[in-house]
RNA sequence: GCCCGGGUAGCUCAGGGGUAGAGCAGCGGAUUGAAAAUCCGCGUGUCGGUGGUUCGAUUCCGCCCCCGGGCA
């Protein structure tokens, strides 16, 4: 069984076009690891790979799912799973390409098994957050799971909305369910993760002109016709970077110079994010400084045959 | 050349004889089904240079340099 390749990269870091070369080197397929480029509705602003490039190699899991799902990690591990055993049945190497940081984690160290939780039950939590806020959501987390409690920081709606809402949908507690993991997908040698670690004053100026260009491409029109579709505005696809910037600038608040700028600042700070998870979660990840395509493809293709001969 | 104004954080600027502060940018961290999400934390500095006055100068004074504007 072929040994799986996983790259993870900050945003704007070439992944598309590596993972492309690679793919040719390694007789590969490519599955998509980034939240947002799973989705249909935004081509050019997730920076999804163009038709030349789905055409140069097989590509999975990229622009499958409608914006109006709210995809999640549990799902794509789900779908990712099954994708990787194709790929592997067909004798073929899995190239996992993407910059979501806890999809790999998922990927690697498994998941709890959580049932999923209803959506009037998601109602229900959203209603009381605004009713209460997130210190009355904490007071009656608190009151059920005082480890998760203790154990999300300040206002973080998110966690702590989660936390009591899988309370509410199954009378058990998320510190209950997270003390085990499902297996993962993949197992300790079966899989080979490096990490892009671009210098970040280069990735900042090509975030700036990435994001010069995809107004030049059009997204501002993908951005408009998801603002038609008048989906709710916390739906995930609604997050990406640069969507609520440009749905600020349709709705005439805001000059298209300050939405430009916003959207490059967030996407910025999101690398810095990434930068981080690398560091942290994947610290015995090799690291790939290079920004040069071969040099990567060079390195990367030594580092599999390492731990693949092929 | 002369006269004003200004040189303080990456940027825009405030302050003022006891080694300095705000916004933005930035940096560090967390991360278990929204993760391009969500949250926590941090001023990062030869106060243009150099002499002088002073117990003490970024602040006052002299000279020099640089940037605006004005007069020639």
């Amino acid at each position: 069984m072929n040994a799986s390749l996983l790259i993870h990269g900050p945003t704007a870091s070439g992944k598309t076009q590596l993972a492309i070369e690679l793919a040719e080197a390694l007789n590969g397929e490519i599955v998509n690891a980034d939240s947002m480029q799973i989705y249909k509705d935004l081509n050019v602003l997730t920076a999804r790979p163009s038709e030349d490039e789905l055409a140069a190699a097989p590509h999975h899991l990229f622009g499958s799912i409608d914006a109006a799902i709210r995809y999640s990690t549990g799902q794509w591990l789900e779908d990712a799973r099954g994708v990787i055993a194709d790929i592997l049945r067909r004798g073929r190497t899995p190239i996992l390409v993407g910059g979501t940081g806890l999809y790999f984690l998922a990927l690697t160290q498994g998941l709890s098994d959580i049932p999923p939780v209803p959506e009037e039950v998601r109602g229900d939590v959203r209603t009381i957050l605004s009713a209460e806020g997130a210190n009355g959501l904490r007071a009656r987390l608190e009151a059920v799971d005082p480890q998760s409690a203790d154990r999300i920081k300040g206002n973080d709606r998110q966690r702590l909305s989660r936390a009591y809402e899988v309370w509410l949908a199954t009378g058990k507690t998320l510190t209950a369910f997270q003390g085990a993991r499902t297996p993962p997908p993949l197992g300790p040698n079966e899989w080979l993760g490096v990490a892009l670690t671009p210098p970040r004053p280069r990735l900042y100026a090509r975030i700036d002109r990435r994001f010069d260009g995809m107004m030049m491409k059009g997204a501002m029109e993908e951005a408009r016709a998801l603002v038609e579709r008048g989906l709710p505005e916390d739906l995930p696809v609604m997050k990406a970077h640069g969507m609520p910037w440009l749905a600020a600038f349709l709705r005439e608040q805001i000059s298209a110079e300050d939405a430009a700028e916003n959207a490059k600042r967030d996407t910025r700070r999101y690398a810095k994010r990434q930068f981080t998870w690398i560091g942290r979660q994947f610290p015995f990840w090799p690291r790939i400084p290079s920004m040069d395509v071969q040099d990567r493809k060079k390195v990367i293709f030594a580092l599999y045959r390492e731990i693949d001969p092929g």
